[in-house]
DNA sequence: AGCACGCCGACT
DNA sequence: GTCGGCGTGCTC
């Protein structure tokens, strides 16, 4: 809408400050702007209006006046008049992020409930880019000449030619540990890239992302840009403007690369697909692998989904031919299999031991032959729990429901939860007795306590996120793994992922059990692909791999078919299992999480929450009920669980249904549509 | 998110 | 008398 203002400016004026002549004659003759809508960086879902007296488009980068400050804010089309006294544009900037990218967004937001301007945040991500004109110095990206081409046996080659063929849609990609996923993937996006298109490469975890660089320089003949959340500003400012100049490049990145406004996208792989880190879970929910399907739908490009141990949602998408699906069956270069064996901790006599004398054997046997052990315990600290052996009580967080960890290094409990410390006190704060607190089951701490006083003449290391925080260490851990200067690893999972040690040749798991019992619909599911990721570190060599698993429910489907090495089986049992119960991925889960600071008013507001909700054929409510974290960081928990068909779109009901009700101000509502925890 | 306004407690 | 706590409310 053209707005026709005579004499007017005086009263709206322009950001610029004129001096008074200028005005004057500004004033005498007819002045056009427009009116345009705008989303402002920040917690808002919705457009406000500017006036411009430039033209403006959708997906450019402006400055606004709002409030008492200038923010960043993103042009989503033109607007009719208005009442509203509105305000300036103050800059323009000559950066677009595309109008695929606003769709992405506006689809990412209905989808997920995060607020449009949030997401907004993401895209542009707090960039200082937009400030200075100073060119920006990209990184020098070919260093031809050092080009290996891929190659590819006959399995891969036909992977790599079902890719080729089947156009621009998602696939599944499954391959078993081993099969070398990478090289086929590589190969299409090698292609790709020769079409001087840009690609992206997403990555579960920080840790793999030095690996993958150095097989793309050497495939590509160029260093592929890293984004994550520890790249320095530079490296951030310098990738970001690579994405949305359409220049070509290659960038590997964790869950947040999805929002780089990429203008040339060519295609986007998601390698680890199953991982459970691509769900985001901190301020807004959304499944980064999810999101990624979506972007690719919108720009009309393929989508790769990478796993050994796919998700049971991409797998029954691949099979019902939502996807396509690739299957590569056969380790690369590797005659023998992985050995699988049980350890039925039922016939074990315990005293004070977590490790099993069989499983002790074989750790000595091992490192005898001059071959190195992986221990697996996805549990940092000495122990899970400290408590009172005359009375019973456990040292519990003050801000949450949760016991607190013993960490000897430290000498502290902590809360893994808020980070509450405290000493273990000298007297029961329960029944008084002293000196009554003992430390009750199993952390890597202990078990490297249990493994040093029963192995002396090996060099055993523990690697936990309390050793390595950063990048760099857990490389110059994996160089001393592979350098052989250490003999046994004692580790979470943050060793389970896509490293290859060819002289780890035994891997323990301590409690295969760990997550079976708790009450996740996917809890089978989790187990079954972490096993199989910790098994794919050993055996990579000519010498043949051995995994040992302790477990007291040895009966339990997901072993049989571990043991058997037949992953088919675990997932038609599974499929089945979830599709007699009710589950998904055959059907849909939202999570309402109302948190509050006073008790009785957070029960009760979440009460009258769920008394509100529609009656709807399609929906089911459960609850509210205590979230299982009733108390966190201070905070009273409840829980409303959605449950619908498919075909039902939750999300906009959600929306609905919540914005109808006025709730009171301090109560804090978290919803997570597609939850794959249920803390 | 920021930033202001507003109404109650302990301090130079 | 004021400085400052954070509850509430608004931003075109």
């Amino acid at each position: 809408m053209i707005r026709k203002i005579f004499g007017v400016l005086m009263k709206i004026e322009p950001p610029e400050k004129k001096n008074p002549d200028e005005k004057k004659e500004i004033s005498e003759i007819f002045y056009q702007e427009k009116i345009f809508e705008i989303l402002p960086i920040g917690p808002f879902d919705r457009a406000f209006l500017y006036l411009s007296k430039d033209e403006l488009i959708v997906g450019d980068i402006v400055e606004i006046p709002f409030g008492k400050r200038s923010i960043l804010g993103l042009v989503l089309g033109n607007a009719i008049d208005t009442d509203i006294e509105l305000k300036y544009v103050s800059k323009r900037y000559k950066i677009n992020i595309g109008k695929d990218y606003c769709d992405f967004l506006d689809w990412v937001a209905s989808y997920t409930l995060i607020p449009r301007g949030n997401i907004l945040k993401m895209i542009l991500c707090e960039i200082s880019v937009f400030h200075e004109n100073k060119r920006v110095n990209f990184q020098k990206e070919e260093n031809f000449g050092n080009v290996v081409p891929i190659e590819l046996n006959e399995e891969q080659q036909i992977a790599y030619e079902a890719l080729k063929k089947g156009g621009p849609r998602p696939y599944l990609l499954h391959g078993v540990t081993g099969s070398g996923k990478t090289e086929v993937y590589l190969s299409i996006v090698h292609d790709i890239f020769q079409q001087n298109k840009q690609i992206l490469i997403l990555l579960p975890e920080i840790a793999l992302t030095e690996q993958l660089a150095s097989r793309i320089e050497k495939y590509f003949g160029m260093k592929p840009l890293i984004w994550n959340s520890s790249i320095t500003p530079k490296n951030r400012k310098i990738a970001w403007m690579k994405a949305v100049s359409g220049e070509k490049c290659v960038i590997i990145g964790a869950r947040s690369a999805l929002f780089l406004p990429f203008k040339n996208l060519g295609i986007i792989v998601v390698d680890e697909e199953h991982d459970a880190s691509y769900k985001q879970e901190e301020g807004g929910f959304y499944n980064a692998r999810d999101m990624a399907i979506v972007l690719g739908h919108i720009k009309k490009i393929s989508i790769i989904l990478s796993s050994a141990t796919p998700s049971l949602e991409s797998y029954i998408n691949a099979i019902n031919g939502k996807y396509g699906y690739v299957c590569i069956k056969s380790r690369f270069g590797i005659a023998k299999p992985v050995h699988i064996e049980l350890i039925d901790m039922r016939q074990c006599k315990f005293e004070e031991n977590f490790i099993s004398p069989y499983l002790l054997d074989n750790i000595k046997e091992t490192v005898g032959r001059g071959e190195q052990a992986l221990i697996y315990l996805n549990r940092r600290g000495y122990s899970p729990v400290t408590l009172c052996k005359s009375c019973g009580n456990k040292l519990s967080c003050s801000n949450c429901s949760s016991w607190l960890v013993y960490h000897k290094n430290i000498g502290k409990a902590v809360c893994h939860y808020c980070g509450y410390k405290i000493d273990i006190p000298k007297k029961c704060g329960y029944c008084g007795s002293e000196n009554s607190y003992i430390q009750f089951g199993p952390g890597i701490e202990r078990i490297f306590e249990e493994i040093s006083s029963r192995i002396h003449d090996a060099k055993i290391e523990q690697v936990s996120s309390d050793n390595i925080s950063s990048e760099k260490s857990l490389i110059e851990l994996r160089n001393r793994i592979l350098n052989n200067e250490v003999n046994i690893i004692i580790g979470t999972q943050i060793l389970a992922k896509g490293h290859h040690f060819p002289n780890i040749t035994l891997v323990g798991v301590v409690d295969g059990d760990f997550g079976l019992n708790c009450a996740d619909l996917r809890s089978a599911e989790k187990t079954y692909q972490l096993i199989q990721q910790v098994a794919g570190r050993a055996g990579r060599a000519d010498k043949p791999g051995k995994i040992l698993i302790q477990t007291f429910n040895p009966e339990h489907s997901l072993y049989s078919a571990l043991v058997s090495n037949n992953v088919q089986n675990f997932i038609n049992l599974e499929t089945l299992s979830r599709k007699k119960n009710n589950l998904p991925p055959f059907t849909k889960f939202a999570s309402v999480i109302i948190s509050g600071t006073n008790r009785e008013l957070t029960e009760l507001t979440a009460k009258k929450l769920a008394a509100s909700f529609p009656i709807n054929g399609g929906i089911e409510l459960f609850g509210p009920t205590p979230a299982p974290l009733f108390l966190l960081r201070g905070r009273t928990r409840w829980r409303i669980l959605l449950k619908s068909s498919k075909k039902i779109a939750m999300s906009k009901f959600i929306k609905n249904w919540i914005s109808s009700q006025k709730l009171p101000k301090n109560i804090k509502i978290q919803i997570d549509i597609d939850p794959i925890t249920f803390l």
